[in-house]
DNA sequence: AGCTCCACTTAGCAATTGACTG
DNA sequence: CAGTCAATTGCTAAGTGGAGCT
C-alpha cells in the first residue's frame, strides 16, 4: 500500500479546499506579508532605540500617557516588573503567575503600530502601579488559572528552596561547584586577562581551541592533556598587577559599606582605570551594543524565498564528511503526509451572529471551528487573540461576510462548540473495535508515511505529519496569538531526498514546490508556516542514528568541557576585575550561565513574546541585596525564560560579582540590557576561542549530567531495596530539573490524587497502631509463660509490624516524591540533558532494570547510551575509548 | 563585522493510552 | 467493567548557534 497512496493527500476534500484556500489564503497571505515586513523594518531599530529613549523618557512625560493605553495590555510583564521592585514575594507571586499565564494581552496591540511605543511601556508598566488594574482584570478572566499558576509558583518557590536546603545538606551540589571555584581561584596568577587579550586580537585564545569533528569527541587523553597544558601556559597570568588575587581573597567579603563598592571596586581597579571604563565605555568601542546596532537594523524578510535554492541546493554531492549525512530515500517514499481536508459541519450546526443565523462559507466556517473549539480555552478571553483572529477570520470571509461580521463579542460559536465536543466525547466513547480499528489505522500510517531510507538504513521519521491548520498559540503574552495558521499544500512543500531515490509523488492534481537533494541537511521536507515566517521541518526520530549520533556527541563536548571548566572558571573570575567592562560583563555573564545553567539569551524579534535568557536580561530583571535572609550578596531574578515560563532564583553570589552587577546597573532603567556590551554572538565567539566547539549551551548540559552523576553517586544507597533506589534516581532527575528550570503545570488532579494518598497514609498509621497493640499483647502472652505457639505468634506479629511500618515509608516516601514534583518536569532533562549513559550506567551498577528510568520510546531514544555504557561509566571520568563508527555501524534500528 | 536566515535542539501542554481501583 | 488518574505520546512553539551575505 504505500507506494501507491504516497501522496494520497485524500482526496475528497482536496479539491473544495484548495479552492476556497485559493481565496482566501492567498488574500490573507499577501496582507499578511506586507504586514510583516513593516513591522520588521521598524523592529529592531525601534527596539534598541526605545529602549534608550526609555531611559530618557522614562521619567519624564510618558509614564502616564503610557500607562493609559497600556492599561489593559501590560499585564504580566508589568506586574512582572512591578514584582520585581516589591520584594514581598508572595503578593509578588501571585500576580506573576497570572502573568506567566498568558494574560499578557495588551501590548500585543501596539506592537503592530506602534513598535516603538512597546518598549516605553514596558518601562512605564513597570515602575508603575498598573498592576492593580491589570490584575483586576486579569483575575475575572483567568480566575482559575491565576489561582493555580500561583500556587504553582509558590509551591515552586518553595521546592527550590527546599532544593537549596537539600543541595547543601545532602550533596550540595552548588556548594560544591563554588569551592571548586574559589580554590582553583585562590590558585590564579594575575595577569592572565592580559595574555588573553592580547591573544585573542590575533592569536587564538589562551584556552587552546581544537577542531571539533567528530573525532574530536573521541580524543584521546594525551592529546586532551597537552592541550591542555597549552592552555594553562598561555593563561598564565604574567604577573603584573599587584593587586589581583591576593587582595581580593584578602579582603573577602567583610562588610564592606555600600560606598565601598567603589573602594571595591577600586581594589580592582585603580581609580584610573575606572574612569578609564567609562570613558572608554563613551567612545568607540566600549558603546553599549545597542547604541552601536541601533543605527543599522534594517529590513529583512522578503526575499526569504528566492535564495534558498540557489545556493545550497545540491550542494556537494559527495560531501559525506558533512556532519549532516545525510541522504534520504533510495525507494519509494509517500512524502510527507498532509492535514486532513475539512469536514463541513452538518447543517444543523449553527453559527449565530448577533442572534441571527447566518451561514458561513466553508472556509470560513473551518476557520469559526477552530476558534468555536477553543471556547473554553483562556486564550478567548485575551483581547489580543481575538483581535488576531478575528482580522484573520475576516480575510478568508466572502465579502458579503466580511461586510456583516465586524464584531467578535456578537459571534455566537456554541452550537459549534458544543458539536465538536460533542464529537471529541463520541471519540472517547468509542467502542472496543472502533479504537482498535483506529489504532490499526494509524499503525498502518506511520507504516506508510512514518519510515525513510538513509544509507540503506531504515529510520523512522519524527513528524511526517504536516501540521494542520488552525489559530496560532503563542506562548506567553504572544503578539500573534490567534492568528490564522493556514493550511499547508503539496504546492508549499519542499522535498529534500537524494538524488538517485525516486522522487516522493505529490497527492493527485499537485505538485511539490520543489525537489532538491541536499546532502548537507538532515530534513526530509519543509515548509514556511504564514504566522511568523519560519519554516517547519520534517525530521527524523530521535530514535534515529543521526539523532543518537548527534546527541552523543552533545555529551562528549559536555564531557570535553569537564577537563576544561576549572581553567575557565579561573578565566572569568579574572576577568570580573578587567578595565574593560565588556570582559567584565562577559565575564560576569558566563558565571551566571555556569553556576545557575541560565540559558544563552539571544536576541528576540519585537514580534514575539517578551522573554530573555543571561544575555538579554534587562535591568529590571534581578535585584541586588547586600544581604537577604542572612545570606550576603543575594541576587534575586525573576523574569520570564523560554515558552514563558518564570525564572526565579535567590542566589549568593561572590562579592565581586555582586559589585560588578552594581556597576553594569549603574546610571540605567528598567528596560535597559544589563549587559549592554555582551550578547550572544559575542559570548559564543568568546567561549570558542576557550575550547573549541564551546557554547553557552554546552554549559547547561555539563551542568545538568554532572549534577545527576553526582546526585546519583551521592543519594544511592546500594542496599537499598529497589524502590529507594529508583526514588533516589528520581530525586537526582529532580535537582536537574530545578537546576533548568524545568517546570510543568500542576496537574489538574494533584490535590485529589495528593488526598487519595495522604488517606493511604492515615490508613496504613491506624493499621499499625492496630497491630502493635496486638503486638503487645502478644508479647505479653508469650513471655509470661507463653507456649511455643505463643511465641511464633508474637514473632509473625511483630514480623507483619515491620511490613507495615516499611509499607508506611514507601507511602511516605511516593507522597514526597509526589509533592517534590508537584511543579517539575523531569522528562526535559532526562531527554536533553542529561547524559543517558550516567543513567545506564547506574542501572547496571545497582543492578536496576533500565525499564525503571526510561520508558519505551526513552529506550528507543538511548539505544546507544544502553549498548555502550558498562557500569563503571562515569560523566566526569575519562571519555571512552570508542569511535563512533563503532557506535554507528552495529546494531541499530528499529528496521520494522 | 554585523546581520539575517537556516537548521536543529529544547520545551511545555494537549491528547491519548494504559494501569489501577472499586 | 467502568471510571480515574498517571504515564506516555503527539504536537508544535521557542530557543540556540552557525553560515553566508552584504
Amino acid at each position: 500500500m504505500s507506494e501507491t497512496e504516497d501522496f494520497n493527500l485524500s482526496g475528497g476534500g482536496t479539491e473544495a479546499i484548495s479552492n476556497g484556500m485559493t481565496n482566501g489564503i492567498s488574500n490573507g497571505t499577501s496582507e499578511h506579508r506586507e504586514h510583516k515586513e513593516h513591522k520588521h523594518k521598524h523592529k529592531d531599530k525601534d527596539r534598541e532605540k526605545d529602549r534608550h529613549r526609555d531611559k530618557d523618557r522614562h521619567k519624564s512625560s510618558h509614564k502616564d500617557k503610557d500607562r493609559h493605553s497600556s492599561s489593559h495590555k501590560s499585564s504580566h510583564k508589568d506586574k512582572d516588573r512591578d514584582k520585581e521592585r516589591s520584594k514581598d514575594k508572595e503578593q509578588s507571586d501571585k500576580e506573576r503567575h497570572k502573568d506567566k499565564d498568558r494574560e499578557r494581552s495588551d501590548k500585543d496591540k501596539h506592537r503592530d503600530k506602534e513598535r516603538s511605543d512597546k518598549d516605553k511601556h514596558r518601562d512605564k508598566d513597570k515602575e508603575r502601579s498598573d498592576k492593580d488594574k491589570h490584575r483586576d482584570k486579569d483575575r475575572d478572566k483567568h480566575r482559575d488559572k491565576d489561582k493555580e499558576r500561583s500556587d504553582r509558583e509558590k509551591s515552586r518557590d518553595k521546592d527550590r528552596h527546599r532544593d537549596e536546603k537539600k543541595h547543601s545538606s545532602s550533596n550540595g551540589e552548588k556548594k560544591e561547584r563554588d569551592k571548586d571555584r574559589h580554590s582553583s581561584s585562590s590558585h590564579r596568577s594575575p595577569h592572565k586577562d592580559r595574555d588573553r587579550e592580547k591573544h585573542k586580537d590575533k592569536e587564538k585564545s589562551p584556552l587552546e581551541p581544537e577542531p571539533i569533528k567528530e573525532e574530536d569527541m573521541c580524543i584521546k587523553e594525551e592529546q586532551l592533556e597537552s592541550e591542555e597544558e597549552d592552555k594553562l601556559v598561555i593563561n598564565e597570568p604574567v604577573k603584573e598587577e599587584p593587586m589581583e588575587e591576593e587582595e581580593d581573597e584578602g579582603l573577602p567579603v567583610s562588610k564592606e559599606e555600600p560606598e565601598e563598592q567603589l573602594d571595591d571596586d577600586e581594589d580592582d581597579i585603580p581609580l584610573s582605570h575606572r574612569t578609564h571604563i567609562k570613558e572608554e565605555d563613551d567612545e568607540e568601542d566600549d558603546k553599549p551594543l545597542a547604541i552601536r546596532k541601533k543605527e543599522k537594523k534594517k529590513v529583512k524578510k522578503e526575499k526569504k524565498e528566492k535564495k534558498s535554492r540557489g545556493s545550497k541546493l545540491m550542494s556537494s554531492p559527495g560531501s559525506q564528511s558533512e556532519s549532516p549525512t545525510k541522504k534520504p530515500k533510495k525507494e519509494e517514499e509517500p512524502g510527507p503526509l498532509m492535514a486532513e481536508a475539512y469536514v463541513p459541519l452538518p447543517s444543523n450546526v449553527k453559527f449565530y451572529y448577533n442572534g441571527e443565523h447566518m451561514h458561513l462559507s466553508e472556509e470560513a466556517e473551518e476557520v469559526a471551528g477552530f476558534y468555536a473549539r477553543m471556547l473554553e480555552h483562556d486564550y478567548t478571553t485575551k483581547e489580543v487573540f481575538n483581535s488576531n483572529f478575528m482580522k484573520d477570520w475576516r480575510k478568508v470571509m466572502t465579502s458579503k461576510e466580511r461586510e456583516v461580521i465586524t464584531d467578535i463579542s456578537k459571534c455566537d460559536f456554541r452550537r459549534i462548540h458544543a458539536y465538536y465536543v460533542q464529537q471529541n466525547e463520541d471519540r472517547k466513547n468509542r467502542s472496543k473495535e472502533e479504537r482498535k480499528a483506529l489504532k490499526e489505522k494509524n499503525e498502518a500510517l506511520i507504516a506508510e508515511y512514518g519510515w525513510c531510507n538513509i544509507d540503506s538504513h531504515k529510520q523512522r521519521i519524527g513528524n511526517f505529519k504536516i501540521e494542520p491548520p488552525g489559530l496560532f498559540r503563542g506562548r506567553g503574552e504572544h503578539p500573534k496569538q490567534g492568528m490564522l495558521k493556514k493550511r499547508i499544500m503539496p504546492e508549499d512543500v519542499i522535498i529534500n531526498c537524494s538524488k538517485d531515490s525516486v522522487i516522493p509523488k505529490p497527492p493527485a492534481g499537485h505538485k511539490w514546490k520543489e525537489v532538491r537533494a541536499d546532502p548537507s541537511v538532515t530534513w526530509l521536507a519543509c515548509w514556511v508556516e504564514n504566522v511568523q515566517g519560519q519554516t517547519k521541518y520534517v525530521m527524523l526520530n530521535a530514535a534515529s542514528k543521526l539523532k543518537g549520533e548527534k546527541d552523543w556527541q552533545k555529551y562528549e563536548m559536555a564531557r570535553k568541557l569537564h577537563r576544561r571548566v576549572d581553567n575557565i572558571r579561573e578565566q572569568y573570575r579574572f576577568d570580573w576585575k578587567s578595565k574593560e567592562m565588556r570582559i567584565r560583563q562577559r565575564a560576569v555573564a558566563l558565571y551566571f550561565i555556569d553556576k545557575l545553567a541560565l540559558r544563552a539569551g539571544n536576541e528576540k524579534d519585537e514580534d514575539q513574546a517578551d522573554t530573555v535568557g543571561c544575555c538579554s536580561l534587562r535591568v529590571e530583571h534581578i535585584s541586588l541585596h547586600e544581604e537577604k535572609d542572612g545570606k550576603e550578596y543575594v541576587v534575586v531574578f525573576d523574569f520570564l525564560g523560554k515558552d514563558s515560563i518564570r525564572y526565579y532564583n535567590e542566589e549568593s553570589v561572590e562579592r565581586r560579582v555582586f559589585k560588578n552587577l552594581q556597576l553594569f546597573k549603574e546610571n540605567k532603567e528598567d528596560g535597559n540590557d544589563l549587559f549592554d556590551r555582551l550578547n550572544t554572538q559575542i559570548l559564543n565567539k568568546h567561549l570558542n576561542e576557550l575550547m573549541d566547539g564551546l557554547t553557552a549551551k554546552v554549559f547547561r548540559t555539563y551542568n545538568a549530567s554532572r549534577t545527576l552523576q553526582e546526585q546519583l553517586d551521592l543519594l544511592t544507597n546500594e542496599e537499598d531495596p529497589l524502590p529507594a533506589k529508583v526514588l533516589s534516581y528520581n530525586r537526582a532527575n529532580r535537582a536537574v530539573a530545578l537546576l533548568c528550570n524545568h517546570q510543568r503545570a500542576a496537574p489538574k488532579t494533584f490535590d485529589k490524587s495528593m488526598a487519595n494518598l495522604q488517606k493511604k497514609i492515615d490508613d496504613k498509621k491506624e493499621q499499625i497502631e492496630e497491630t502493635e497493640r496486638d503486638c503487645k499483647q502478644l508479647k505479653k502472652a508469650a513471655k509470661s509463660g507463653g507456649s511455643q505457639k505463643e511465641k511464633m505468634g508474637y514473632e509473625k506479629k511483630k514480623k507483619a509490624l515491620e511490613r507495615l511500618k516499611e509499607q508506611l515509608e514507601k507511602l511516605v516516601l511516593s507522597a514526597t516524591d509526589k509533592e517534590e514534583n508537584k511543579t517539575i518536569a523531569l522528562g526535559t532533562s532526562k531527554l536533553n540533558y542529561l547524559d543517558p549513559r550516567i543513567s545506564v550506567a547506574w542501572c547496571k551498577k545497582y543492578g536496576v532494570p533500565v525499564e525503571k528510568v526510561y520508558n519505551k520510546t526513552q529506550r528507543q531514544k538511548f539505544q546507544w547510551a544502553i549498548d555502550m555504557a558498562t557500569a563503571e561509566y562515569n560523566f566526569m571520568g575519562e571519555p571512552m575509548n570508542m569511535s563512533r563508527n563503532e557506535y554507528g555501524d552495529g546494531e541499530e534500528e528499529e528496521d520494522e
